[in-house]
DNA sequence: TATATAAATTAGACATGGCTAATTTATATA
DNA sequence: TATATAAATTAGCCATGTCTAATTTATATA
């Protein structure tokens, strides 16, 4: 079938495709897999042959239909993969993405199925990011900002949109989890950073930067 | 770390060293790993250097301490997500192991440990081999032939000593699981074979080869 | 527009793990 | 014991995926 490799090539040209509107050189992919450029022109020789992807310099590297769904299989995996590690071992949110970097790329038939039925069929992954069917639908990804909320109103954490070890680990410390409810104090003009009451009694300001990186609903 | 590839060698080498007696040659290897023998001997020098087994054309090759931990370890693996995938996933008992097969190689800390209470520590995997604990101790193995059993007597199935596909087929087929009781009616002294009570209703007659390929309690 | 800089590509090398063919070493058996 | 056969080992080659060092092609900018 498709090696490791190729297929976390996959997924990173995906991932470039939804950060829109720029064209995919093979200087963002080696970028994007931490790997040599003339790497990656071997690997793009490689998938274009597959069909999995197709390359012009004009429209730099696009994924084929074939190819796209590949990636969107491989996602999906993660993504439930995710919701397995924090819901079922406890693992914390800023650990789950690496252990389902491994797991993603286990095969069998029915896996991600049976996977999804076991876990109730989640929508989104810890992280809010929406899991795709088996069909390849995805669910329409929440986009309401925590910074867009108005005074007095609660919300719902649905997603985050920065995944860094260091937000995801700063949330822990918050208690802020999918799910855990935010009510929005006050916001503070001068530098767009807000007060809010985390769950029922904690409260504390956040920053502007912070405000931008929660989705909620 | 360890390739996948090296784990399976080791993986290898555990299993020729529990048929024991034997002398664990290169070309017994070769045939466990399906490999050709040239490329074992280029594992074996691989392996030796990093002192994971020691080899001299005497003793053969043996796992060291080190070499054995690991093995262990990939074993716990391989097993604790077969039970995940029987019990949680409800995949039969003949593909478990293919799956596991990929699942095992999964790294990380905690991940063996919090499967282990995920499940609630299970001591046998569905094919009723005995899953190591963290600190490398084996349960015991449950070594009653189903054969061994008298006439008249009920036990409980607790494992199976022929893995092959065929076999675990054939056992689906009469709905034996891992639990299910069965009631020894009749030996017939002429080949060996039985007649049993499969559960509540279900009677067949059972070759001799079946009844030692099953342990019970 | 000339030229410096960045991006893309080619060429050649390395490590891993596997294979075939040939050779050496053991083991049996006539 | 001579010899056939099997096992172990060596040598050399292949594919995958990576790298560095050119080289070519684009893109900017003085």
């Amino acid at each position: 079938m498709h090696s490791l490799t190729e297929e976390n090539y996959l997924k990173a040209v995906y991932r470039l495709a939804q950060k829109a509107g720029t064209k995919i050189t093979p200087t963002a992919i080696a970028e994007e897999v931490s790997v040599n450029a003339a790497s990656v022109i071997d690997m793009i020789k490689k998938l274009s042959e597959k069909k999995l992807i197709s390359y012009d310099k004009v429209n730099g590297v696009k994924l084929t239909d074939k190819g796209n769904k590949l990636a969107l299989d491989i996602i999906r995996n993660h993504r439930l993969w995710e919701v397995f590690l924090l819901e079922k071992l406890g693992y914390s949110w800023d650990v789950v993405h690496e252990i389902a970097e491994q797991l993603e790329h286990i095969k069998h038939d029915e896996l991600a199925d049976r996977l999804e039925k076991f876990l109730g069929f989640p929508e989104y992954d810890p992280h809010g990011d929406p899991i795709p069917k088996s069909n390849g639908e995805l669910p329409a990804l929440v986009n309401t900002l925590l910074s867009e909320i108005e005074v007095g109103k609660t919300c719902r954490v649905s997603a985050v949109k920065d995944t860094s070890t260091v937000f995801l680990q700063y949330l822990l410390q918050l208690s802020v989890n999918i799910g855990t409810k935010i009510k929005v104090l006050d916001k503070i003009a001068y530098d767009g950073s807000i007060f809010i009451q985390i769950g029922k009694d904690f409260k504390t300001t956040v920053s502007q930067k912070f405000a931008e990186s929660l989705l909620v609903t």
